[in-house]
DNA sequence: TCAGACATGTAAGTCGTTACATGATTCA
DNA sequence: TGAATCATGTAACGACTTACATGTCTGA
């Protein structure tokens, strides 16, 4: 139990707010966390049976529909164990990105190589803000109006508005980012443009 | 030379800066791309073999210096590649942020814990904040006198502006980045403490 | 002399993705 | 009837870290 294993603590999370299968959990991980997380099957599947053979969940066929398909509940000790990984400290994210790793690599290429590098990243930021601006609209919405916005009916269940604005919030994590990005960006570029500049009137 | 291998890349790029030994290499990572990137030995050394295997670079023990050392030179085939690798897309970072997964998972917990998260992340991005802004401080300060710092020599060679920029634009990046992440947390902070109020007013 | 930096490497294990394999059910 | 979705799983691979093993050289 020492290690790493966030899938562990990813899967106890989801199951701490209800019983779900190996599907309903990816699902889950797609729509609420795809944005600073993922699960694959081949991770997923081992992972629930791990967690069976531990004693955090148990598997039972379901009942109900005609489908082969199993649901996993959280144990007390699984509650428990949970718990505890929330109230450990949280190791700082470690990103390997690949953007910065060329930029900073194409320092003895043509200045228009990286401020083509640049414009790429700006491009995709900018895509990814317009996505998350979308659903923080949403959100922002519901919260105010105090209702569950349709896209999150089966991802957040009954009107908990903490939920809601968690859910929020994550979001709104990444928009803040985002924009710190587009904004260096900008800087960089005009950085980048006035160091041109500079070589032209020295030379 | 389909897939990810970035490692391959990180290296070659640094390559084609100058030869260089692993240990170099590791050196080299630390200081200038830390904040971005990160090679293990385990990871670098058979991936300079891999390289030289595959005719990207070459390996030969330095005469200089009585340790037992090889230098590594990049080839042509190798700078084709590295300046292959540069004009193809990037992909865009997809981060696994640990906190973030606490924080999202914690919704349904008392929101003292959601506050104590919010914390205890704040307080590790001020810690960042404060390591990049001093390194930040003294690359603006050798660029603006046309200086290299004394930390730099050896990572950076000769008097080359460019890579001082990009090294300070890199930088940077990761300043603007805490920045936003630190106002987010305030953000967050206060309106997980509106919710408290409101539901106190409520009741 | 001995700590600390220099220097190279391997083995084992963790973590994670992709692709594959299989099959049921639903609905247009 | 056939495409989409539901649903579970495995095998193979790739990426990366940690810990270990080994030895040299420099300078206080």
């Amino acid at each position: 139990m020492a290690a790493k294993k966030k899938t562990w603590f990813a899967i106890l999370g989801l199951l701490s707010w209800k019983p779900l299968s190996g599907y309903d959990i990816k699902k889950l991980v797609e729509i609420g966390l795809s944005h600073f997380w993922s699960e694959s099957y081949g991770q997923l599947y081992p992972t629930l049976d791990q967690l069976v053979a531990e004693g955090l969940a148990r598997k039972k066929p379901a009942q109900s529909g005609k489908r082969k398909r199993f649901i996993f509940t959280i144990t007390a000790k699984g509650r428990r164990e949970f718990q505890n990984w929330l109230s450990q400290p949280t190791e700082p994210p470690q990103l390997r990105s690949e953007f910065q790793l060329k930029f900073f690599l194409s320092s003895r290429r043509p200045l228009a190589e990286c401020l083509r590098l640049l414009q790429e990243y700006r491009e995709q930021q900018q895509e990814l803000y317009e996505l998350y601006t979308t659903s923080d609209a949403i959100l922002s919405q519901a919260l105010d109006e105090d209702t569950l916005p349709e896209e999150m009916r089966g991802v957040l269940d009954d009107g908990s508005r903490e939920q809601v604005l968690i859910f929020l919030l994550t979001l709104r994590h990444g928009v803040r980012s985002c924009e710190a990005r587009l904004a260096w960006c900008d800087e960089a570029a005009q950085m980048l443009q006035d160091e041109v500049r500079r070589r032209a009137s020295v030379a």
